[in-house]
DNA sequence: GCCGTTTTCGGCCCGACTGTTTTCAGTCG
């Protein structure tokens, strides 16, 4: 099983305690443990396997030994023994708005309503209304949810998000009396999917900012509106939250509104042990508040470092911050190089001449073209031929583009059997390759694994593109030994591909700083086929960033000269 | 269900908003 897999079971055990009305903390003991297998970056399988498991914190004697028993049967019976009375469906209905445990509970014990398409008809025919602590608006408002839900499922990418969040975050720091504002959320978080948009203010008159949010251009509905916080869904079907603060309250409210929630429940408990109490508002010594302009001064009264907002998952930046030993992350500013470009040569928009223009007014002094080698068909792919001819008008463009190079590579793709689709002397010829898997999804871990690892032991192979294949909200990963494949792309030296283009993402973050780890390089890479590609870099430096990494790790940081020796060396190291 | 530099029992982060309520429960983040 996956990881993914795994917290997805543990969350519904939590889940089906709360509707069974049981010990609220025990519910939260499992979906603390589903958060932190699915953060884990290390498969479960293997955890599990090492005994090491009860090392982890929040997994005790019974958790280690059920999520023992998921990992090496499949199966939880606990789940099955709790679920026996309820119907399959029941915690789909969790994804409505305003649906939580106690209203499921309700609806099942008093109408029977396990599925959505129940609760739907019984909000039409006005049953819902006449049940204890419902209402003619609940009932409403449950039938607006379920026409959301059903359109957008409810979640869509950071890069569909980002626009109208700055977008409407711009407005609101045009609102008569806003002294700041900012995102925060997930979104300030960079996670590659987003539920809904979190944005701060500080004024003098909440209200009346509140009032003014709800009446901007673009609102649809306004499901909720109070004294400090607001909530509107913005066309098209983007959930906005606004809440505002008093400028003294910023910062604790900025470090809070942009969670995680594990995040700041670790801190609240860091204040509880200082003697102090951490909300919104602020840090307190009893009555006191301990002053905070910004987040910085916030993190120093813990004499802690501060923590950058990507990595606030709480997958041990605490406790690096404590000891001073936060990494100094790498930042959009400091990729010399774009990686990973498609031409027209293959399936890309743009050809060389205008790769090299568009490419260079953008300040970088490099790129690597990789365009798809032969088997891609339906890309366009390069036959060997092709690929001699690319390289002709490589060098006529490259004489007129003055400090700027050009490197000669391709997305060279893996062969279900692991074998490269060009032979190694016409690999050998690239100033570097990329490897890559387009074909045979399908097939067993077991033969990914292989297959892959077989590719990047080629000493031809620089670079492994998109590892796991993911396409967000879309497409899962392939099946695969993710960390198997990790280590031998350390042990042969191939660098990790960390794909920008905001619906791969991938490595997933979760993956990256166990990689580094283990002695992995990387390349923030575009996979660009549009102009409108070539803008997405801080999207992949996001995920480097989340996944710990600093300048020295990504490759593409170098300087031309600087990429271009550590290709030869590598080379000539053979 | 987890956890412990006072604790192996008794805590577990904390507040806003809504709707259905006469003082609060449920949901959300």
């Amino acid at each position: 099983m996956t990881n993914k897999e795994v917290a997805d079971i543990l969350e519904r055990v939590g889940q089906v305690l709360e509707i069974r009305g049981e010990n609220p903390f025990k519910a939260r003991a499992y979906y603390s443990a589903a958060r932190t297998i699915e953060n884990l970056g290390e498969d479960i399988n293997r955890t599990v396997s090492e005994g090491a498991l009860s090392d982890i914190p929040g997994f005790g004697e019974a958790l280690t030994k059920k999520v023992t028993e998921l990992v090496t049967t499949g199966r939880m019976g606990y789940l099955d023994e709790i679920m026996e009375p309820l119907p399959e469906g029941i915690l789909t209905l969790l994804k409505i708005p305003d649906v939580g445990p106690k209203k499921v509970r309700v609806f099942y014990d008093s109408l029977g309503i396990g599925s959505i398409d129940e609760l739907e008809e019984a909000a039409s025919d006005g049953r819902l209304a006449k049940l204890a602590g419902m209402g003619e608006k609940s009932q409403a408002g449950i039938l607006d949810g379920i026409r959301l839900y059903r359109r957008y499922q409810g979640r869509r990418l950071l890069s569909d998000a980002l626009g109208p969040a700055e977008h409407v975050l711009r407005e609101i720091k045009k609102i008569a009396g806003v002294k700041r504002a900012s995102l925060a959320g997930s979104i300030r978080r960079r996670l590659e999917t987003i539920g809904d948009i979190d944005i701060l203010a500080a004024s003098d008159d909440a209200p009346g900012v509140v009032r003014a949010f709800t009446e901007l251009d673009g609102v649809e509905r306004v499901p909720a509106a109070g004294d400090t916080k607001g909530t509107v869904i913005f066309a098209p079907g983007i959930q906005i939250d606004l809440r505002v603060v008093e400028d003294r309250s910023y910062a604790a409210a900025r470090h809070y509104f942009t969670g995680s929630k594990e995040h700041n429940i670790h801190m609240r408990r860091l204040a509880v042990e200082h003697g102090w109490k951490l909300n919104e508002y602020g840090l307190f010594d009893g009555d006191t508040m301990l002053p905070a302009r910004d987040e910085e001064a916030l993190f120093a009264h813990f004499v802690m470092e501060a923590i950058p907002p990507e990595l606030r998952e709480n997958t041990g930046e605490i406790e690096a911050a404590l000891r001073g030993k936060l990494p100094d992350l790498v930042e959009t500013k400091n990729v010399r190089g774009l990686v990973h470009i498609h031409s027209s040569w293959s399936d890309g928009k743009m050809s060389l001449q205008e790769l090299g223009r568009q490419i260079k007014r953008r300040g970088f002094t490099y790129f690597v073209l990789s365009d798809h080698s032969k088997a891609v068909t339906i890309a366009n792919g390069l036959t060997e031929s092709r690929v001699r001819r690319q390289w002709e008008e490589v060098a006529r463009v490259q004489e007129h583009l003055s400090r700027f190079r050009i490197f000669r590579s391709i997305e060279v793709d893996i062969m279900r059997d692991g074998s490269l689709d060009y032979d190694d002397s016409l690999l050998s010829q690239f100033d570097c390759s990329i490897a890559a898997v387009h074909s045979g999804f399908a097939m067993s871990s077991q033969e990914m694994t292989a297959r892959i690892i077989k590719a990047v032991s080629n000493p031809y192979v620089d670079i492994l593109a998109h590892p796991t294949g993911r396409l967000l909200l879309q497409r899962e990963p392939y099946a695969v030994d993710i960390e198997a494949v990790l280590q031998a792309c350390a042990d042969n030296d191939v660098a990790v591909e960390i794909s920008a283009h905001p619906l791969r993402l991938d490595l997933d973050w979760r993956y990256v700083k166990a990689a580094k780890d283990i002695g992995a390089k990387f390349v923030v890479s575009l996979d660009a086929h549009d102009p409108e590609d070539l803008d997405y870099l801080a999207f992949g430096v996001g995920v480097a960033r989340k996944g710990w990494l600093e300048k020295a790790d990504v490759l593409n940081c170098l300087t031309a000269q600087q990429f271009a020796k550590r290709l030869s060396d590598r080379r000539r190291g053979l």
